[in-house]
DNA sequence: CGTGTAAGGAATTCTGACACG
DNA sequence: CGTGTAAGGAATTCTGACACG
């Protein structure tokens, strides 16, 4: 055991949910993985699998979208955070905690 | 900002994903259902989703049925561990935790 | 550039049932 | 009791393309 990866992290949303979670077309979706701003993985059969860090990304995308900011400064921006790792990571904890504990279960 | 669920409760997995994180068949996973073993939610059009909760209780149950426990006593021992929600939930974080740096993200 | 849509096909999921036992 | 399977239908997802601009 050590080989795990977080919840958040697993490729296991199809593009139907994801598209409802975050309120975008499933071509905006497919858009912008074309433009790599994303990368999710296939199944065997060729369908796309998102994780929920994939789609915190596009809800990120959508809000930058909206205020007109094109694909390629956006992915610009994502691909500044990927290198604050460290940093980011304590706060990752901090939330997922809050998300546990912010709430009731419904 | 205060109402929100952890991942790990979210149910947004297809039945066809949880049959291969859990090495369980679809009639399987829909007859544990039947017996109330546990419940996923339903898509607009009826299809079934998933946690990761319910995948791991999956799990558990698959452990269960390999040792011949019916489902009957895997139900009842499943509904004790929902009354000990406080003991648990410590459990719970600290796991995440470790999900999250026990390990590289492969 | 970013997104909608119709097009045709392949794969998914659903339910109820028969089967074995 | 627990699980496999064939059956028919409905909904999903995929890709490449035309459209507007």
């Amino acid at each position: 055991v050590a080989k795990e990866i977080s919840y958040k992290e697993r490729k296991v949303i199809s593009i139907g949910v994801v598209s409802e979670l975050t309120g975008l077309s499933e071509r905006q979706i497919r858009y912008y993985e074309q433009k790599k701003l994303l990368s999710p993985e296939r199944s065997n059969k060729g369908y796309r699998k998102y994780s929920f860090v994939d789609v915190e990304t596009l809800i990120e995308i959508a809000n930058q979208r909206e205020e007109g900011v094109p694909t390629g400064e956006i992915k610009e921006e994502l691909e500044k955070k990927y290198k604050k790792g460290s940093k980011l990571h304590k706060k990752m904890i901090s939330g997922q905690i809050n998300a546990q504990f912010g709430t009731h279960k419904k």
